[in-house]
DNA sequence: GCTTCAAATAGATATTTGTCAATATGTTTT
DNA sequence: AAAACATATTGACAAATATCTATTTGAAGC
C-alpha cells in the first residue's frame, strides 16, 4: 500500500513536462493513435514515443496495441492511483507539534 | 479556470523528485521549521532551500515566516487544486471516437 | 553597532532530461 | 519474401535540474 518516493516520482513525472500535459489533454477527448498524437504535436516520431513510454509507466495513460498501431487513452484506475497518491501525502496526521526550534 | 500547461507542470514538478517527497512525508506529521527538515534530510542547507521554493512554487506546501524561522506545511488548498487538476486532465469527454486510421 | 544564527542567493559542476537523426523491430499488404 | 508503414530503440547533443561551496540577507540578542 505504500508506495516508495521513487515509484510516486514515477507517476507525477508524467506532468512535469508540458508537451505531456498537452498530450494528455489531446486523450481527453476520447482514444488516439500514436500517428494522430503525432500530427497534433510538434515532435518528431521518437520525440513522441519516448513522451508515451514516460506517460505509460506513470499509469495514467495506457496504450493499446493494435497491428501497426498503437492507441493511447487515459486511464481512470491510473488517474484515481495518482489522486489517491496525492490525498496520502497531503493528509496531515498531526502527532505533536514539537518544533526544534523550541519556541511556542 | 482552464490552467496552462506550464502552470500545470509547475504544480506537480513538486512530486517529481524523491527527496521532494520525503520532505511532503515529513510534513505529514504537522509543521516542521527548516532547521528541522534539514536534519531529517541528507542535504545540504541551501539545497533542502531551493527543494523548499519548488514546493512553495507548487502550491502543495506554504512557508510561515516567524523570525529568523520558516515553518512550512501542507496546503490543504494546494492539494485541493492538484486532485482537481488531475481530475480535470483525467476525465474523458469523449466527443467521438473518429481515429486517424480509419479502422473500425 | 556588532555578533550570531536561519534562510536565501550566486556561481560552479555533475547528472538528468528532452530532443532529433538514424536505425531497428514488427505488422500488414502485395 | 519483399515492400510499405507504424512505432520503438540507439546514440548524440543541448537544455534543465540537483547539488555543493561560498556569500549575502535579514532577524535577535549582546
Amino acid at each position: 500500500m505504500s508506495m516508495t518516493e521513487k515509484q510516486i516520482t514515477v507517476i507525477f513525472k508524467a506532468l512535469c513536462d508540458e508537451n505531456r500535459v498537452k498530450i494528455i489533454r489531446l486523450l481527453k477527448n476520447g482514444e488516439r493513435c500514436a500517428c494522430e498524437l503525432l500530427d497534433e504535436m510538434k515532435l518528431s516520431q521518437p520525440t513522441l514515443s519516448h513522451h508515451m513510454k514516460i506517460l505509460c509507466d506513470s499509469g495514467l495513460v495506457v496504450g493499446r496495441k493494435e497491428g501497426k498501431w498503437t492507441h493511447y487513452s487515459v486511464s481512470a484506475e491510473g488517474a484515481e492511483v495518482a489522486i489517491k497518491c496525492i490525498s496520502n501525502l497531503t493528509t496531515v496526521t498531526e502527532t505533536e507539534s514539537k518544533c526544534c526550534c523550541g519556541e511556542e
